[in-house]
RNA sequence: GAGAGAGUAGCUCAGUCGGUUAGAGCACCAGGUUGUGGCCCUGGGGGCCGGGGGUUCAAUUCCCCUCUCUCUCCCCA
């Protein structure tokens, strides 16, 4: 409305600034090391699809689809929609590329942006990042077991300790059919009980009725039937597996017998993993199987299949909460500082010179004092510092000073690659015998150096 | 979508019961060292007090609208 200056980014989209970015590369690169560990496939899918994908795959009558997709019509009359989860694209590409030709199961991953337009607050944007799993083509209930334990090995790898997991069984179409008509029975008779919103559900969600926060709802249902008391043999069966593969493995888990997913498509086992420290939006990973979805979205065969997505940002913050800081200043092994005009030409090539050798270095593209430039190197921790004035280039030489020790000495500018090299070979020697037992495994701080290529 | 709170320097925040040039800390720049970082001292730059409208002699301050953020409901990752 207002006629702003200055355009900002929409509501409930963030910039990630640097200082930020290099955490969340921490966080993906680790994330992709626990997918290559369980052997799952990167995918990435097209971030707007046909808007038929999401409403029959996460149902017409989920908020998701009903009030929170931005959709729009293209040039070509075409209804588009930006994906508000990744589930659905995975499957639709499963079955268009017919990745499941082979017989084999596939198991894929996934990462990047979802949109949905709901009003933002802590730990909900409009646009946010998910990352996710999949397992196609099996029913067996390893695969369930399989994704719960990846992503709880990735709260590992990240160092974050507390979670709980909860799990929960929705049966498949056929004993949730005849356990709706139970409960829609059930609440038929206590329909002056429950609130509007509800009344309403009984004829179009019944199953949510019982995940409502609504105090009266929830003693009015407390007696309501449970869907696990009228599971099938064979659903019955699944979810003891799911749970004794668990148990065996020692994994915690609470069964929640009324934990109803906001998505259409799951059957069978439904999970979520809630942080403590995140507020009122606490799930930071939410899935379950979905045996029915490749047929909902037009598949001829059925594919079962069993998935998770997390949500970076709520990871990010539960990060934060628990005090685990991945930033990380991006290395830079030399400063060139300059006195002078000619001299900030001579270092403008020996920068690029060092820059082909793998060494990591900047210049001062302001022309700042020596004080600032060097104030600067520090400020970036830096390794060495090639000063060079008036002086060096009457003499052909510049000066490279340690920024650790202090140390100077004078270099011939033909010999400053070697002895930069050398120098800086000596100081990560230096660093390696130092360094405190508990770093010695992997240093994530430092990055990745361009200097350890060459 | 509903309710509540908040927006003042790059950042974290004071402040004005409406009244001259709006402050601090951190950060930045410069000087103290005719060319050398971290500590210290001195000085400096930087603000349409979120935006628009209204009341008033006078609005950053009061009122309305709007935008954004935060919290809650809801929903979800």
């Amino acid at each position: 409305m207002t006629e702003n200056r200055s355009l900002q980014s929409i509501r409930g989209t963030h910039d990630l600034l640097p200082g930020e970015t290099e955490a969340w590369d921490v966080v993906e690169g680790l994330i992709r090391d626990v997918m290559g560990l369980y052997q799952y496939r990167e995918i990435r899918t097209p971030v707007f699809e046909d808007t038929q994908l999401f409403a029959r795959g996460i149902g017409e009558h989920t908020d998701i689809v009903n009030k929170e997709m931005y959709t729009f019509t293209d040039q070509g009359g075409r209804s588009i929609t930006l994906r508000p989860e990744g589930t659905a694209s995975v499957v639709r590409a499963w079955l268009q590329h017919r990745l499941g030709a082979q017989g084999t199961v596939d198991k894929l991953y996934y990462m990047g942006p979802m949109f949905r337009q709901e009003a933002p607050q802590k730990g909900r944007a409009r646009q946010f990042h998910q990352f996710g799993a999949e397992v196609l083509g099996t029913d067996a209930p390893e695969a369930d077991a399989e994704v719960i334990m990846l992503f709880l090995s990735v709260l590992d790898a990240l160092g974050l300790e507390t979670w709980s997991l909860h799990i929960g069984s929705l049966g498949c179409r056929e004993c949730r059919a005849e356990y709706r008509v139970l409960l829609v029975e059930f609440l038929s008779g206590i329909e002056d009980l429950l609130c509007e919103e509800c009344r309403e559900r009984v004829g179009t969600n019944p199953l949510r009725v019982l995940d409502c926060k609504n105090e009266g709802c929830r003693l009015a249902t407390a007696k309501a039937p449970s869907l696990l008391d009228h599971l099938d043999d064979e659903c019955r069966a699944h979810f003891e597996a799911v749970q004794a593969l668990l148990g065996d493995r020692g994994i915690p888990f609470t069964v929640d017998p009324r934990m109803v997913r906001g998505l259409d498509y799951y059957e069978r086992t439904t999970f979520e993993v809630l942080s403590p420290d995140l507020g009122a939006q606490d799930a930071i990973c939410g899935g379950g199987r979905y045996d029915g979805l490749a047929q909902m979205i037009g598949g001829k065969d059925r594919v079962p299949g069993v998935g998770f997505a997390a949500g970076i940002e709520r990871i990010m913050l539960a990060l934060e909460a628990a005090g685990i800081d991945l930033d990380f200043e991006p290395l830079c092994e030399v400063a060139l500082i300059h006195i002078g005009d000619a001299a900030r030409q001579r270092l403008f090539t020996i920068c690029d010179t060092l820059r082909r050798a793998g060494v990591a270095c900047t210049t001062e593209l302001f022309d700042r004092s020596v004080k600032a430039q060097m104030r600067e190197a520090n400020r970036r921790e830096a390794l060495l510092a090639l000063i060079a004035g008036e002086k060096e280039l009457e003499a052909d030489t510049i000066t490279l000073r340690n920024l650790v020790s202090g140390d100077e000495e004078q270099v011939a500018f033909t010999d400053i690659v070697t002895t930069v090299l050398e120098r800086l070979d000596q100081m990560e020697e230096e660093a390696v015998d130092e360094e405190p037992d508990e770093w010695t495994d992997e240093d994530e701080q430092s990055g990745p150096g361009p200097g350890e290529a060459a």
